[in-house]
DNA sequence: CCAAATTCGGACAGAAACATCTGAATCTTT
DNA sequence: AAAGATTCAGATGTTTCTGTCCGAATTTGG
């Protein structure tokens, strides 16, 4: 294909920063993020149910159920959303696609794309779902209304 | 997953640099690419079809046959082949996702991923498969020897 | 207590990516 | 001309990713 991450990756991204948006304790079922962001309901629920158990969301059933943040906006990252869902294999692989490429026995891109991977995740790692969200609510990014 | 590229454009990536190795005009039967390369013997097959398609590899039927590379080495780069398998989707592509992510209707981490995605695609269009070849023929690249 | 709304868990279906198989066509050497 | 080595083309199999379905468990409100 040629995406930085899967599908699933992708959908928890959004559905974690649509949760942010939500200040209060406020439960959001599946549904509606699902109506929200058009992705698949099910499939949703699937992904929702991983991140839960990762901690990253709290969840609860019933009316009046749903899923919200299980910790601080300001303490989730989106590295810690990618690490959850698809794990961090992408920033130690090789370009070229060598196994066994390293520092050690280096293929002959290895250096640059190093420098890439990494600023890809400092970025990452740099980048909480609080300043996301907030980003999203102003009227410049139409996104998410 | 979370690899940037497929396997097959990585195998192709590799295939490419094996090739540029061999600087008379001598042609390499896929039996010896995918001995060296470890990689899938009919798999790799269709992939030298492709790039022969594409006109970065030719090719012989019969003994003596093989591929060879269809255009001088210096003029090949990685975003040459990333582009016959793979397309260049990548360099356009939201991080988070959203279908109509762009410069008009930009998500939150828009600009900061542009940047990244520009610089990959930057390094892909300067490396040639000459450069890179002729590296890892270097004692420090120890990966295809 | 009951009905409705929700998550949960597992099985299943479909699509795409990865890989293999087979026979035909082509070329070289003898 | 024959034999052997190779690419070519299409069909098929396998695995992983994506998406669906259903029934059970849980919670809320009347």
């Amino acid at each position: 294909m040629s995406v930085i991450f899967s599908r699933q990756c992708e959908y928890a991204l959004q559905a974690v920063v649509f949760l942010a948006l939500k200040q209060n304790g406020e439960m959001t079922p599946i549904k509606e993020l699902s109506k929200k962001l058009d992705i698949p309901y099910h499939f949703l629920g699937k992904i929702l149910q991983d991140l839960t158990y990762k901690g990253l969301l709290v969840s609860l059933k019933g009316p009046t159920g749903g899923f919200r943040l299980g910790i601080p906006a300001k303490k989730i990252t989106l590295a810690h959303i990618v690490e959850a869902i698809d794990g961090m294999g992408f920033s130690t692989s090789c370009v070229l696609g060598f196994a066994e490429c390293s520092g050690e026995k280096p293929c002959a891109v290895h250096v640059q794309w190093k420098e890439m991977r990494e600023r890809i995740l400092a970025m990452l790692m740099n980048k909480n779902v609080l300043e996301v969200a907030a980003d999203m609510h102003k009227p410049e990014y139409q996104l998410l209304h």
